[in-house]
RNA sequence: GGGCGAUUAGCUCAGUCGGUUAGAGCGCUUCUCUGAUAAGGAAGAGGUCCCUGGUUCGAAUCCAGGAUCGCCCA
């Protein structure tokens, strides 16, 4: 790629906050994102789906991280070749939306929600939810502007939107389709409510509202019932369950009583709080703890399994149970000995894990006959005993029997119970319990879990297509495939979509008011689109949304059929996006688009998008076409602030994301978050680091391009031509580029921009203060070769860096005169295998090695560089030798010495030292290695050497055995003996000849003196090609040595003519002697 | 309570298949170089590789248990 040099200017005072904006405007003015996509039309496609938003909260610098990985990949995979559509996307719907119009509105209930209007829910909800659709973008600008700042290419004018009715339209269609299949049911779900406010609560309220509190707990004796039991049960006549209970108002509806299958429990004589003995039945570890230390152990234990059918009296019956207030024992496995006795009362109104073992136990047919929990069945409300009403009362099949309860909240009833349990002889004993128990954040009114009907996903009965799908996806980082998502598909339960809310998609499920003849549920109809609904009820809606929705009614078969009151779960809109943003399946170009579009190659979101997006999307692929919907998932952590601390409002501690980009740029930020660790660790953000990139990537990179086009420039203007040869070091760094090509080649493939950037950056540091600043001469002649050279490597870099900093990448590429009108619109490079010289690269790495070292025998001498030094010596051999030969013009240069000489090896110079290569010697020894290790180490180094070049044997003798030992097994490395101007490292090392006669004395006085005069041209302020006249006075001695070496000062300085007199101004000390210099352009 | 992850220098992070004296950048001290750079180079200080036990000739690395922190769930 050689090219002519450019006449770039390029600002090395530039502000990459003021470029990016330039660099912007171009992409508007040139279309450049437009045309990226256009000169990939019928390239393959590499599918990108965004994970939509909310847009009714200022956006955070977390977004910022979302936001630029979401970018990288499809910028290198459009410049790989593919057709990368990226279109943006907004969830719309949801209870962050309406909660934050609750709080705008003053609203603290479901109740004040449906009041809005005074007495009118339609209105009020009509009201509520244009509310919430204004709210939806109250900080859309906010949004855009970061997306657009952050530099994320993203569709933003044609993004879709949950809420739009062609949107809805699809999200029903997936619902009908699942409902054919038999997936969609209504059930129970027992959620945490609050009876005040009339509403469940989702987990992340429940979480802000634990509080400590005090309740009554009660051990309770539950008489088993003698005629039913077995010929070879272990109980008899008499004994009683003994159950422990924190909650004894859930007493009421107790159906079961549960035991693990494996633990053994005992038949126990324990006498009561009053004093009654009773025969009662506990796991065996929990006697003492659960019945105090009289209780005596009757006879041998027995498994729980022998517990299982158990029927017994509940202790509290409300009218109307089939059974006449028995219930029986099943088997669990939650079922623990750490509290408690070992045998759990069950209300599966009132608790999860009741409602699933009792849900389990009845579809395995775990009931005796005739126990009222042997009809349960999840998918029909009526089956479960759930004596509460939403206002936290006991309704009439309580009140009807026990008066004295009604019209009072239940959690304040515990106390009566219990009490009424002593009087009837129920109760082995009471306790005061402190635990923490949730309360409403909103009222402080105590939760209680609550089973409420509610709509289901049958997702538990796919969950082998889950995990089979979720096998063909490729986690970033890894383990979350097997661990994190993947025990959560595992312990899959299924998919409570419907919320009795008011912003959401609908429900689509219309129900018959009546119950047909002959059947035993109202008949239901779920509607697949906004056309169908059309169809049967000759309604068209604009707005699908509540309340109009809830209007539309239709009549078929002589029944009224009426939609039930549910919105969708958001999640639920969010997981249809593949199909719903193209309107699918009603829209045909929109489906024939989908159906190639099918498959998302790459989805990147927060780790805990695991519950939420990457779930919803796997289970409606699943459910749907049963396959994975992505084939990449990328994973992103949290931002904590610099001290670790989770940023918050109340702490102070949250980054403002644009103060961020307009301090540092967007490049900076990225390139913080790209490069200083993998992006699923989580980031502990601070100002400082992001600065540090800025400093020690961005600026360097700057510069050397600022540099080239200086040099460029003046070449340019030149008026003779200047031969150039390739040298060395040009073939060395075009191969280091190509290296790092294929780094960030493999690496970008692979999702890891980490290694992809990092590698980029070394590189520019190998450019930056390797290449050029060896090369300075060159370019100071104007070598056409030098430049071109620095002109194919920045651009390499523009190119490799064009998608993790897309404005310094362009701007780079454009002032450099890349061939295209945006390194955007340029082609990913194909490593050039030619250009590749591996072995040039480590010879190259051993002669900065060398220097290193000889850079580091200097500073211990003490004398500095300027002082030019007869010679350095070099220990070396073999490949190292070579390659210090091949490069020791580089070498004399760094070091300045005037000749290299070598020594064959260190006997020379130093003592060397052997060491038993482990590696090599520790399969073969084993146990023996000790005894390698020792003999080894006795052995005389120098001798060994010898013996290994001249091609002799090496043997050591180990407990009598001789070894024959290779080169392979040694390890030699040479040591310093005292006070010698040495280094040394491992088999290498350097010495300097520290003698200084006159003649190197007057040459370091000389270049000192120069020093000095190229201080007086910057402090005049001459451009770097100005001519000028010199005059010196003062020291003879330092006037002396530059009279000496006048032709060479003369030529540094570009100095056409040298007096020795007549110059005024300040001296200046030039090795303690003082000299003035006088600088003037001719 | 369960699942997953993390813990290496003052800070931010690397550390390959278990192998030799555990590295880098920042910051600090001292010195140095400079026709690009807010840069570069050299030296120095700074380490219980979270702890305990195990496997092994050999453990930052593998195994078990524990601690602390984080995320998710209950």
């Amino acid at each position: 790629m050689s090219a002519p040099p450019s006449r770039a200017v390029i600002d090395p005072r530039q502000s990459f906050p003021e470029l990016e904006a330039r660099v912007a405007e171009r992409w508007a003015s040139r279309n450049v994102f437009a045309r990226s996509l256009e000169q990939r039309d019928g390239a393959e496609p590499w599918v990108f789906w965004e994970g939509p938003p909310t847009a009714n909260g200022r956006p955070g610098v977390h977004h910022v991280l979302g936001r630029v990985f979401k970018d990288v990949f499809p910028r290198f995979q459009t410049m790989r070749g593919h057709r990368v559509e990226r279109r943006g996307g907004w969830d719309c719907h949801g209870l962050p939306v309406e909660i934050a119009v609750e709080k705008q509105l003053g609203l603290h209930s479901k109740h004040d929600i449906e009041n809005l209007v005074p007495g009118d829910t339609r209105a009020s909800i009509e009201r509520f939810n244009a509310a919430c659709r204004e709210s939806v973008f109250t900080f859309l600008e906010d949004w855009d502007r970061l997306t657009r700042r952050v530099g994320f290419w993203v569709d933003l004018e044609d993004a879709y939107r949950t809420m739009d009715a062609s949107y809805v339209s699809s999200v029903w269609s997936a619902l009908k389709e699942m409902d054919e299949q038999g997936r969609l049911y209504q059930g129970n779900k027992v959620v945490p409510f609050c009876t005040r406010c009339g509403t469940a609560l989702s987990s992340h309220e429940v979480a802000q509202g634990y509080q400590d509190i005090k309740d009554t707990s009660a051990y309770v004796r539950l008489p088993v019932v003698a005629d039913r039991l077995g010929p070879d049960s272990p109980l008899q006549d008499g004994d009683s369950l003994v159950v422990w209970t924190t909650t004894p108002w859930t007493l009421w509806a107790n159906v079961a009583a549960a035991v693990n299958p494996d633990v053994e429990y005992v038949r126990a004589q324990a006498p009561d709080r009053d004093g009654v003995g009773h025969v009662v039945v506990v796991a065996r570890d929990l006697v003492e703890a659960a019945l105090g230390e009289d209780a005596e152990i009757l006879g041998s234990g027995f498994t729980g399994e022998r517990l299982a059918g158990v029927v017994y009296e509940a202790p509290f019956v409300a009218e109307g149970r089939r059974d006449g207030g028995r219930g029986a024992v099943i088997t669990a496995d939650f079922v623990s000995t750490d509290s408690g006795t070992g045998v759990v009362h069950l209300a599966p109104a009132f608790g999860q894990d009741d409602f699933v073992a009792i849900q389990d136990a009845a579809g395995a047919g775990a009931f005796p006959a005739g126990i009222d929990a042997a009809a349960f069945d999840a998918r029909d409300p009526t089956t479960l005993l759930n004596p509460v009403g939403e206002d936290g009362t006991y309704d009439e099949r309580v009140t009807s029997v026990a008066p004295q309860y009604a019209g009072r909240f239940v959690k304040d009833l515990d106390l009566d119970l219990v009490t009424e349990l002593a009087e009837r002889g129920l109760l082995h004993r009471k306790q005061r319990y402190e635990h923490s128990y949730p309360h409403c954040w909103r009222c402080g009114t105590p939760l209680i879990y609550y089973a409420r009907p509610s709509w289901y996903l049958a997702t538990a009965a796919v969950r082998d297509n889950l995990l089979a799908a979720n096998d063909t996806v490729t986690w970033h980082p890894e383990h979350i495939k097997e661990g994190r998502f993947g025990e959560w598909l595992r312990g899959n339960v299924d998919w409570a979509i419907s919320r009795s809310r008011y912003w959401g998609t609908p429900l689509p499920v219309w129900q018959s008011t009546t119950v047909p003849e002959g059947e035993e549920l109202p008949r239901r109809v779920v509607i697949g689109s906004l056309d169908e609904l059309a169809e049967r009820s000759g309604v068209t809606l604009d707005d699908p949304h509540r309340p109009y929705v809830d209007d539309v009614e239709f009549e078929e078969d002589g029944l009224t059929f009426r939609r039930v009151p549910e919105v969708l779960d958001v999640w639920l809109d969010s997981g249809a996006m593949p199909f719903a943003q193209d309107g699918a399946p009603h829209d045909p170009d929109g489906l024939a688009h989908y159906e190639q579009h099918r498959i998302a190659d790459f989805v990147c979101e927060g780790l805990d998008q695991t519950r939420g997006w990457f779930y919803s999307l796997l289970a409606e692929s699943v459910l749907l076409r049963d396959e994975a919907p992505y084939k990449n998932v990328l994973c992103l952590g949290l931002i904590l602030d610099e001290n670790g601390q989770k940023m918050s409002k109340s702490k102070g501690n949250v980054v403002d994301p644009f103060e961020a980009l307009d301090r540092f740029g967007a490049d900076a930020l990225r390139w913080y978050f790209f490069t200083s660790k993998q992006p699923w660790e989580g980031y502990r953000y601070s100002d400082e680091a992001v600065r540090d990139g800025v400093r020690l990537f961005l600026l360097p990179l700057w510069n050397t391009a600022s540099f080239y086009a200086q040099y460029a420039q003046i070449a340019a203007d030149a008026d003779e031509a200047v031969e150039g040869t390739t040298t060395e070091l040009d073939r060395w760094i075009a191969s280091r580029l190509q290296a790092t090509t294929q780094i960030a080649t493999e690496a970008l493939d692979a999702y890891d921009v980490t290694t992809a950037g990092r590698a980029i950056g070394s590189f520019v540091d190998e450019l930056s203060n390797w290449y050029v600043r060896r090369s300075r001469r060159r370019f100071w002649a104007g070598d056409p070769v030098a430049l071109s050279t620095l002109r194919d490597a920045l651009l390499g870099v523009a190119t490799l860096l064009a998608p993790l900093a897309p404005f310094v990448a362009d701007e780079l590429y454009v002032q450099l005169g890349g061939e295209h009108d945006s390194v955007h619109l340029a082609d990913w490079p194909a490593v050039d295998v030619s250009a590749r010289d591996e072995a040039l690269e480590a010879d190259m790495a051993t002669a900065r090695e060398t220097v290193r070292l000889g850079l580091a025998a200097r500073a211990a001498s003490g004398l500095n560089v300027r002082q030019p030094l007869r010679k350095a010596v070099i220990v070396a051999t073999g490949d190292e030798r070579a390659a210090i030969e091949r490069l020791g013009a580089v070498i004399t240069d760094e070091l300045n010495v005037k000749t290299l000489e070598f020594v064959a090896d260190a006997d020379e110079l130093g003592r060397v030292a052997l060491k038993p290569n482990l590696r090599a010697l520790g399969p073969r020894f084993g146990k023996g290695m000790k005894d390698v290790r020792a003999a080894i180490e006795g052995l005389d180094g120098s001798r060994v050497a010898a013996a290994l070049r001249a091609g002799e044997p090496v043997v050591v003798q180990v407990q009598g055995t001789d070894h024959e030992l290779g080169e392979d097994d040694l390890l030699m490395s040479l040591e310093t003996p005292e006070g010698y101007g040495l280094e040394r490292e491992g088999r290498h090392a350097v010495a300097l000849d520290l003698e200084v006669d006159d003649a190197l004395r007057a040459e370091g006085l000389a270049r000192a003196v120069l020093r000095q005069v190229q201080v007086a041209r910057q402090d005049a302020g001459f451009e770097v090609t100005d001519r000028i006249a010199l005059r010196l006075a003062g020291d003879e001695a330092a006037l002396d040595a530059v009279r000496t070496h006048e032709a060479y000062v003369a030529a540094e300085v570009l100095a056409e003519s040298v007096a020795y007199d007549g110059a005024t101004g300040a001296p200046v000390t030039v090795d303690g002697r003082e000299v003035v210099v006088e600088v003037a352009k001719v």
